[in-house]
DNA sequence: CATGAATGAGGTTTCATTCAT
DNA sequence: TATGAATGAAACCTCATTCAT
């Protein structure tokens, strides 16, 4: 919705946007195995099959392809917990809840390198640039604000302070990501997602069959 | 007794502990502002006082520094856990773990930074240097489980997997760093504390006064 | 007639003439304010209301550019000389002497920035072109000396060497546009005009009023 | 006298005037014959006999070594005429004054495709570095002006306005370098000294024997 | 123990020019 | 005629590391 003043020497804004949505695929994989800083010029050209002086007609920057990557990839994961959210409305509360979860958390785990990348590197965009992102990322928290106000209301859920479980619960769903290598050996998606389930809702279910 | 290869020219091994954690200290401010990338073997030097060359006289490379400085914070904070544990237990276990609670969330508020860089910037870490970090984390869980066991023994707790709970206090802890912007205005590390050791308790103790 | 040697892909050489003009209108104000070296072919193209490509379609290289600017406006330049010396021709050449000296300078004063241009970027011309502009400028002085020569066949002037006089003149005519810098605070080119005057006529004049 | 704020890293400030004094001198035929902004580091760096690297080590820019080179060669220019004004000032003005214009103008031709470089390239230099140079362009100015006054108190010199006329000879001595492709064939330099200074004298000398 | 001058490979970015459409 | 996407060489600059002193 945004218009992010990434330069460009083209005028046909549909080849900028179809080229620049592929430099954002394309680098993805390099920025994940390599870092930001350490991938060059020359291999995100590269990577994108274009020479790098055809690259900076679509960039203005390095930084500007970051940018593009994360905002791509964002944008992915929260049409994802945007439309789960939608998809599971006639569920009750706890019901959805459950399954949001689940499928959150496995999705999540399944981009968990870009997952690790996205808190290593939010440092090298800029102030402007990371505000785009932090609005979608509260979007995500709110999402799942409404659904626990829903289940308030149903009296399903005792929850103080919503938008803070609603953190919790997001922040849990990187965990996987960032450091299941503390996890006990042996320790699957499937035992995480159990434990972290049965923890949240403890927390916040009216109906303790703990 | 550690596994730290890192390379000197000195004999006086005294001495070399002595001018690496000088070294560690030094660069610590540096690198939380700039980042590790973007600081230079110049700045490095000049904030420990010392010439370039000298300070490859301690280390092997900058990789190293940035070893030394994550092992020397990290210690502290292990430290710091480890005495916290020792010095409540005398106390129940749930009061051990309100006040445990307390200290460690406030005591990781307050290195926020540190803690951002540190999960930044672990990746530019060899993968020898990164298992002893590792390591050293799971001793961190290793010390909450411990607590955790007496209150299922004495009957306060009631936990299926005390090394999951561990890992998610300690996680949690690091949540202000990561994403208190996020959070409402005005949440300070009052409320955030409150909040996460009810959510805690809530879901582990069985004298559940919700 | 002219030595014009650029390459240009169409063979209406009336199109090729005016778009040239053109161009060289187009370019002068831009050249004018960032310089020759920094002013890139997109910026020229842009400024032209052109396509690059279609820029090379009258041209062969940069350079032609720069050459195609030059010529024009010392073209201009050399026939507004011109149209003087011949207005004033009824006029004693004293008299004529000195409204051209004035109108000269107020007209010089008035392209500063463009006279400056010249002085610069003159080396970047090929050695072709360069002789081109020569021998306008040559032709300029030509006038003047005619000039002059009336002056001393009336027994008005006394000139030894009158292509020197007028190679003084012209180069003063500059010094405003290279020097004022340095002038004295508030100095005026009325002022200027006046002091040169005095100045040349002093040292021609055999009615020496000092 | 001034600090010209030029970034090193060097702490040996003997060092770095040496070494800014053999890069001034290194650069200077170069500048002189392919124009800075064609002159490429590595040209620099070759000339020097430094790595490109180790040049940075003195500068910070690519523009210090304009600025370098300039401020060097013009530090011995303005020299030269301080020394000479002051090696006359016990002749009689006039005398003092063909004497200067005759060293001037041609130790001024001997460095002619300095003094065009330096119309040419002064406009890459930034504003505050400008500014020095202006400065000391004043300065020489104000050397001749001290001479002129002197004539004017002795009665052989009748002026209104001295400034000026000092102008008009620094002006008249770049002349031979920027415009001597258009005297006449087989114009010499001493042509050229004789035909100025009585240019000037007659102008200023109320001793006019004309 | 200590210094800092020196290196060279590699980083990001620009830009004149062409050519398929 | 006219377009502008595409190229690749070359530009300026940085920096981890070494070595003679």
């Amino acid at each position: 919705m945004k218009k992010n003043s990434i330069r460009t020497y083209s005028n046909n804004s549909e080849l900028v946007s179809e080229r620049r949505a592929h430099i954002a695929r394309s680098v993805a994989p390099l920025f994940v195995k390599k870092g930001y800083q350490r991938t060059s010029i020359r291999d995100i050209a590269r990577a994108c099959g274009m020479s790098m002086g055809h690259l900076y007609y679509y960039i203005g920057s390095k930084e500007d392809v970051l940018q593009l990557m994360m905002d791509y990839d964002q944008h992915f994961y929260t049409y994802f917990v945007q439309q789960m959210v939608a998809d599971y409305s006639s569920f009750s509360p706890t019901e959805a809840l459950i399954k949001i979860i689940d499928e959150l958390f496995r999705g999540v785990a399944g981009i968990h390198d870009f997952m690790r990348f996205f808190y290593q590197e939010l440092k090298n965009l800029q102030p402007a640039a990371r505000e785009i992102i932090m609005e979608r990322e509260k979007q995500l928290i709110a999402e799942f604000e409404k659904l626990l106000r829903r289940g308030c209301e149903t009296g399903e859920f005792k929850i103080d302070n919503v938008t803070m479980v609603a953190n919790n619960i997001i922040f849990l769903s990187h965990m996987w990501s960032l450091r299941r290598y503390l996890f006990p050996r042996g320790y699957t998606i499937d035992d995480y997602v159990h434990f972290q389930t049965q923890n949240i809702l403890s927390s916040i279910s009216t109906n303790n069959k703990k």
